[in-house]
This record gives C-alpha cells, structure tokens and sequence, in this order.
DNA sequence: CATAATTAATATGTACTACATATTTACAAA
DNA sequence: TTTGTAAATATGTAGTACATATTAATTATG
C-alpha cells in the first residue's frame, strides 16, 4: 500500500514564470551571447519586442527591472545602453529586518561579526597615520556626548570610519547596509553591553600594535556578541 | 575670470525618474508605513494605480521589480501577498564581470579574502568532528586528481566547506557568487600561484590548533593573494 | 560661410482598452 | 460528504494611441 505522507515533499510546485520572467533571463542570456559591454546601445524596445514575439508591456516589464538594478539605461530617443550596475544595489533594496526571515537575519549578523574579524588584513595595507589620527578623534568625541544617547551613532561612525580606511568602498557601503539589520538584532535581545576593549584602545592598537594585536582586540571589542552567537548555537 | 573645470563634476545630472522609479518606491514607503508583514495582503493593481494616480501599466513595471526581489508575490485570482525576498537574490543578478566596473571588481575581490579571514571565529562555534572529517576528505581528493585542472574545482570544493561548516547558509551563497569574481580577476593576472599553506594544513590545523592557529594559516594559505593586494595599493 | 533658429523624425514614457486564463466562491448533483 | 459545474474576478498579455524629449535635417540670418 502506497503511504501518503506530507504531499509538499513530494510534489514541486509548478514553476509558472511569466513572460516579464521568460524575457528578462533571455535579455540576460542575449546581452552575454552577444557580449554587450557598458556604453553598448541596444535594439529599440519594439525590435526587441518582436524578436521575442511578446508585448512591448511584457518587455518593458523585463527592462523595468534591469534599470533598477542598474544595468541598462535609456535615453528618450537615443534608446538604451548596457551600463555597469552598482553591486550593491539589488542587495539594498531588500535590506529591511521586518520583512526578511529570521534565519537571513541571524545570517546577516554573523555576517558583520566575520566582515569586522576579516578586516585587518586589507586595513593594515592601508595604513597611514592621517587616517590613523581622524579615527581617534572619532573615538576620543565619544567621551564628550551623552554615552547612551549616542552610542549607536557612535558606533557607526568609529566602525564606519574603519572601513573607509581599509580603503574599499564597497565593503564600507555593504557594512553600512547591514547596520539596521545588525541593531534590530540587538534590539530583539535587549542586548547592548559592550566588551572590554574600548574604540579608543582599538586606536591604541593600530598605533603601535601588529595586526594580531587587532584582531584580538577586535574580538574582545565584540566579545559580547560572540558569546550571544555561542549561547544560540547549543 | 572664472574658471571652467570639469563640468560633470559642477552640474549634477538632471534626475528624471520616471514614473515606474517614483511608484516602486512610494509602494516600500506604503509597505513600510502600513507594516505589512510577510504574507499579507495587498490592494490589487487597479486600486493601487487609481490610488496612485498613473496607469496599470506603470503600476506593473514597479511590481514587476519587487517580485524579481522576491518582496511581492501573486497568484492570479487571490491577488498579491508581500513575502520574504531572498537577500542574495538582487545580488546574484548583477554580479558578472563583465559588467561590473573595475573599481568594483577589485573592492569585491578583497571582499572575498576579508570573509575567508574573518570566518574563523564563527567557524570555530560550529565544528565538530564529522565536518572536519568530509573536509578532510575533500582535501585529500585533490591528491587523486590532476591537480591542474582540477585545482578550481578543488579550490571551490574546500572553502564551500568551509562555509558550510561555518553553518552560515547565506554567507555561504554569498561567497560562492564572489567566486567567478574572484576567478575573473586571477585570470586578469594570471596568477594561479598557492600559498604555503595548503588544504591538508588547513585540516590538521583544525584538528588541534586554536582560533588563531587557522587564521594564520589561512593568511599563509592565501598570502599570494595579499601579497598581490600590497603591490597594487603602492 | 558659419551660426542660429526652425522643423521633422523618432524612441521612449504613459494611458487606455480588451480579453484570455487561472482561481476562488458558490451552488448543484451524485 | 464529496464531486462536479458555473459564475465571478484579478492577474497576465496584447494592442493602440499619443505626449515628450532628443536627434537630425533644414532653413534662415548675420
């Protein structure tokens, strides 16, 4: 006798893509086939249209998205370009903790913890002392203003500051998208303590210590989170 | 007298969104300030372009964007639910090398190196003794093979492991689109030289070595490319 | 002849209509 | 109670029309 269990496991889903879904990976597909680069121009919507044997709706649809990613441009008469996207683009138009699943955003947390251990290496290349000396005026402001109040704010800023001076603005941009997923966390435990090692012996550190020395202190800085991490896992 | 420079840096470009621009993002201020949440309802098509003011059409080249992200979802007759997007998802989209600027292209290669050095911590929170093991495994496969052409293979093969010990689903796919990145940029150079440190090392370090142990040797491991880092930021 | 002004041509942006289709709901039939 | 049928409805797709901005061509003008 056949034993019917949860009927989900066993049948997929019938995949029903649209036509604006159809067309955007054949776009895709065809600016590859035909190795499009940036400044390129493209066929004009009606060519395109045809060629595909859908709507200009349903193009258009498609086109609707590659402009919001950034790869594609149009002109009003000039027609469209292939152009280079920003990278980052697509990922921060989904970054919002209320709709995102809670497995994502633990996902995304411990994301920042390894983007802030991972640092040193690029950030010791790019050392220099003017940097060096903006960071601690950041850290040394923290003092004067209401702890509590600006503590987030000054979180941003040291840590910001930090990456600026690994002199990658991608991952200082992608490290800014993750700050709001990173504080509702925090906000869901009820969770602000902070570690023993402060911003400014971090400045300490980068001063006169080796790249070790800031990890370790890195790590005591985030320690806190850490043992969170350690606490979830068992 | 006044002096002429560069005029793309004094007049900023005109922005003229189009209507599709200004509805995609009046629809997130509309999610957001009603706090729709995952699963609900939304209005369907025809009230949303009257409530907005512009045609179905427009209305759809907007949607049609948040569904590619995955925010909305919408079965024929029952209408529309707003839904949880894949985070990675608007990523994977754009990441061709192709493509991307170059300026990017470098910033996500060093992006790649900064997750490998800062998995450790969270890595170290997860292992146990099975995983080591299959990681193990894959390490002394790439003995069998002809090392040359299977060096990739085996390359993706052991750092996917890593991550997937790492038990960190999202930044396991993340670092896997970075890796034809990573490729693209090798290639560029030409240089497919390997660290001291090898995969086996990476295993016994694991075995019995400390946090800081497996981060040394994974710098070690990767030094050539650090090594190429520090002579292109002279 | 060179520059400015005008006109024509064209591709995109937007709106509107129409209809097929899938899915729900309700209801009827077995 | 389950199954089958019919009506209702929201989305998916196609097609037409036109406004607008931009380019190209043409004419006017000094």
């Amino acid at each position: 006798m056949a034993i019917i269990g949860d009927l989900s496991l066993d049948l997929d889903k019938i995949s029903s893509d649209t036509m604006a879904d159809v067309v955007e990976m054949r776009l895709r597909d065809y600016f590859k086939k035909k190795s499009f680069k940036p400044g390129d121009a493209l066929p004009k919507e009606q060519e395109l249209a045809d060629a595909l044997g859908v709507s200009r709706n349903v193009l258009r649809e498609a086109l609707s998205r590659l402009r919001m990613l950034g790869m594609v441009e149009t002109k009003k008469k000039r027609g469209m370009i292939l152009s280079s996207p920003d990278v980052l683009g697509g990922f921060e138009r989904v970054l919002d903790p209320l709709i995102i699943s809670a497995d994502a955003l633990q996902d995304l947390f411990e994301l920042r913890l390894i983007l802030e251990m991972g640092l040193a290496d690029v950030l010791y290349l790019n050392l220099n002392d003017q940097s060096i000396h903006e960071l601690e005026m950041i850290a040394n402001n923290e003092k004067k203003k209401n702890k509590e109040i600006f503590r987030i704010a000054n979180e941003i800023a040291f840590h910001g500051k930090l990456y600026e001076m690994a002199g990658n603005d991608t991952v200082k941009r992608f490290q800014h998208m993750l700050l709001p997923v990173f504080g509702f966390v925090l906000q869901l435990e009820n969770e602000f303590v902070s570690g023993k090692v402060t911003h400014l012996d971090l400045v300490e550190i980068l001063k006169s210590g080796t790249k070790d020395d800031f990890r370790n202190g890195m790590y005591d800085h985030l320690k806190p989170h850490f043992d969170r991490l350690e606490a979830i896992k068992k």
